[in-house]
DNA sequence: GGCGGGCAAGAGAGCGCTTTCACGCACCGT
DNA sequence: ACGGTGCGTGAAAGCGCTCTCTTGCCCGCC
């Protein structure tokens, strides 16, 4: 391994600028008091010599490394082949990288992505302990992930995407999914629909569950049709066909994915019948699927972009506190009314 | 800053298993020849105090990060609102990733994501002369983007996702442009297609134009309709119209992106004219918007994730082999045909 | 004029690891 | 029996930085 050329230390800095490396550390800190003068020399220093501190080095010392992981845990489901294509694939982990990096960036703080499986925990968690990271943005939608209690127990500062499972004592940010769903009632019904279905998420996922439950509580009527859906678009497509073969009569449809409306709304028109005149379709989430539905979606808006920055926020605070108590951030969900209801 | 419990040192371990530091260094890398027996009391050791090796202070006197960045360097277009948000809503990026993570993967190297827009070009800099990685996978589209050159002049081992503008000697992996959109052509032109129209990408990137004259080139045709879009749905959807009311008799389009290909595929629709009856329509990319058109889109296909794990390949040997001499891979393209055309 | 106070800069001790070098021991050949 | 060879292990020197502690200095005050 032949090195290429090394970057100045700062000890060369310190020997142009004539003064010793704390000197330089402390300009290079903005810490406590520098005579101008010398200030200003080390920064001529620093200048000339095309100095860039050395990242491991100061971690070394300062036991921070300046970035956090954003881990995406995806369950393994039979259904997958790769977990990584679902993942990349799904417009909604990008909305929370970009509402993450735009909140870290500020701050000079870093995102690693680390997409994980089930099968690979113990990877993640070696990852986090290494120091690699200084705290921990969690994605996981299942309930039963073990993922977060094992963050967790690491002492690693994290904040999660939703209701932890259990009890942890561990800051997470999430939307209002149950009054999302009666938001997604309430306009069908105020549109004259009267023969409700809906197409839900797996139930193991807080954001499966909450959404039916909320849209049932709301329509206050336990038996409405519901098909289990897989957040995909094939998945919505199949559940829509599975729903209409059983009632063929239903004129108002709320999907608890705007990737699976998508899916269900083909399944619709395939049918021959007419969105919104035959049958209503509201979604979930205000992704950028719904845009592209024809016709455009009416959905539930979840502002994910705004709920990632808040959970880099929060992240941002426990790192820099780490006695801080964990809090819950609640985001309100809208409607976004479009032309499908 | 209080701090956690720290995580135990090499010299915990050394003391439990009863050996120096230099010997547990030696088993934790796998190096030279260590006693059975003893090398085993350390792996007991190492079990038992939960011990994971500290990376700063590893690259510290390594100089290896074991990570790479992918920096996705986006030219600010007037038309932009957030560049993260457009990076991130692009699936081409997604399968970027996707390939070079798992690319990277078996070999324990992480991927930082660094997204960038001309404006933070210097962060992005600083960011790799911090030592933060060990290498780049470097993402850009535009032919008259500084970063490859500065990045090169860095020093530091690079991997480009297209041929380098000027005579910069680096690697990188591309698609035959030309060729793919030549296919495109000929498919067009075997289906009986003889009034023939294509909607180009921006020109000052080289995806962009390679594809135009490829496919012009292929015609043998200069003259052939063209509108510029700018690779998203709504500038396809906008090129669409422009070029049906210049040329209404149209009977065989080329897009050179499926994204753009799905907002053609709806502007052609929305005048009233059948896919593929009235107007064959071929994309480019085979990205996953391909499958969700209506109809689905006949595609040249670019192996996105093999050329993206391919650049991740390119570059391990480069950070390996600091002095091995750049190369180039190009991928062939290849039709995939649908309902469209 | 001497002394204490306060502030600015330097000296130096690590942070946790890798790696060179030296050392000790067993084993071989002569 | 003795030096040479080679292997396995330990000692110790850093990697480049931060930060505490100490020193030096200037100023003001009694």
């Amino acid at each position: 391994m032949i090195s290429r050329p090394r970057q100045p230390t700062m000890d060369q800095v310190a020997a142009a600028a004539g003064v010793s490396r704390a000197t330089v550390s402390r300009v290079m800190n903005n810490a406590a008091s520098v005579a101008p003068a010398i200030r200003e020399a080390v920064q001529r220093a620093v200048a000339e010599t095309g100095y860039v501190p050395n990242v491991a080095a100061r971690s070394l010392v300062t036991r921070r490394s300046n970035s956090v992981a954003l881990v995406i845990s995806e369950p393994d489901r039979p259904d997958d082949h790769s977990f990584l294509n679902r993942i990349f694939t799904d417009p909604y982990f990008g909305r929370v990288t970009a509402g993450a990096t735009s909140a870290l960036r500020p701050h000079d703080v870093h995102l690693v992505v680390v997409p994980t499986d089930v099968a690979d925990h113990h990877q993640v968690v070696r990852y986090l302990r290494q120091g690699h990271v200084d705290g921990v943005l969690l994605i996981s939608s299942n309930e039963h992930d073990p993922l977060p209690a094992q963050v967790h127990a690491l002492g690693i500062p994290a904040v999660l995407s939703s209701r932890p499972p259990g009890p942890l004592p561990v800051s997470y940010v999430d939307v209002d999914q149950r009054r999302g769903a009666a938001l997604a009632a309430a306009h069908l019904l105020s549109r004259g629909c009267r023969r409700l279905a809906t197409i839900n998420g797996p139930l193991d996922i807080p954001a499966g569950s909450e959404r039916l439950d909320g849209f049932r509580a709301h329509l206050a009527d336990p038996g409405i049709p519901a098909v289990t859906g897989n957040f995909t678009r094939a998945g919505g497509e199949a559940a829509a066909h599975a729903l209409l073969d059983a009632h063929p009569a239903i004129d108002g449809l709320f999907v608890a994915s705007d990737l699976m409306a998508e899916g269900a709304l083909r399944a619709v028109q395939d049918r021959g019948r007419r969105v919104p005149q035959d049958v209503a379709v509201v979604g979930f989430d205000d992704s950028s699927a719904a845009l592209e539905c024809r016709p455009p979606l009416t959905t539930v808006r979840q502002p994910v972009e705004e709920m990632a920055a808040e959970m880099a926020a929060l992240l941002l605070a426990h790192i820099d506190t780490p006695t801080r108590s964990p809090r819950s951030v609640i985001f309100q969900p809208t409607l976004v009314i479009r032309a499908s209801a």
